[in-house]
DNA sequence: CCCAAGTGGTTTCTCATGAAACCATCGCGA
DNA sequence: TCGCGATGGTTTCATGAGAAACCACTTGGG
């Protein structure tokens, strides 16, 4: 019943209340992401995302249905964001014999090459935000995320049904 | 050297990368938030922010300047926000003794009555999220957010200088 | 084989956000 | 006192994300 960093009533403040704290901190965090990104390789971060799953190794080629799964990206955001790395050249669509309505999209050269660049950028990036932070917290927090976000999915979809 | 949780080149995922996760949680909680204040007051969570802050007490009457400082939100955003709730009779502003260039905020009648109907929702569904986590994950949740949100920013300080 | 419903993808529209330009007022130094 | 830079606030503009409408193709039932 004492939660000292919960709200008393009295002195309640903003900068304690966790929807703003976990807003505030992942506004920096994709903020310092998104200028990286841009910055050295002109891309955003949608761009980077499609890129990063393309370039994983399991997924080979894929659907863009299949990367609105695996990104949890719209699938507006999803087609544009392949629209404009398939004019860079950085991936092409292949035909998709099983299904006439897509194409599978996967690296060509040049992204592959840009890709073995952008990785280590971003495994350095998360490197520095963990910085200070033990490996046990490092585990913890991601864990944290987790279950704070199943926990909000959970609650809106009660709302909804 | 061996977060089992830190990409190890062979086999990454996007879902194991922290500011991935940490949007994800995010934009989880944050939609949850806005979508509960949408639907039973007509409120944004920008318009809710300056609510919560003018109605908590120690801040009676301010300018929109303070209040920028106290949400870290855009002057842009505030002053919107503001505009609307004027319009809606939730604020009211009062001239400025000592500055002819700004007004004072501070909630009407109305506002308070709304703020006192709002705070308890934002406190329950503040105890909803955590629901499940021990006090002291909830302690250590949001120190770590914040220790985040402090090194993302001073990583981004790094590279404008 | 044909039609209807469903699905992948694309385009269009709307809204929210932040940057930059702008106006009015303040406060300090000549 | 005059003028000029700085500051609070407002408006305008560009960009990004999601909703909805739309097109093309597939699939399953007459």
């Amino acid at each position: 019943m004492n939660d000292k960093t919960l709200a008393t009533g009295d002195e309640w403040s903003l900068s304690g209340f966790l929807p703003y704290q976990l807003s505030i901190a992942s506004n920096a965090v994709s903020d310092l992401i998104a200028e990286r990104y841009r910055k050295r390789f002109g891309l955003k971060v949608t761009e980077w995302r499609i890129m990063a799953v393309l370039g994983d190794g399991s997924q080979r080629a894929c659907t863009q249905q299949a990367l609105t799964q695996v990104t949890r990206m719209d699938k507006v955001a999803v087609n544009r964001a392949c629209k404009v790395l398939e004019e860079r050249g950085l991936i092409q669509r292949v035909p998709n014999e099983a299904d006439g309505r897509s194409h599978l999209l996967e690296l060509t050269e040049e992204g592959s090459s840009i890709h073995r660049e952008v990785m280590p950028l971003a495994l350095a990036t998360e490197r520095e935000l963990f910085d200070g932070f033990a490996p046990k917290e490092r585990a913890q927090f991601r864990e944290l995320l987790d279950r704070m976000h199943v926990r909000a999915a959970s609650l809106a979809d009660d709302r909804t049904k």
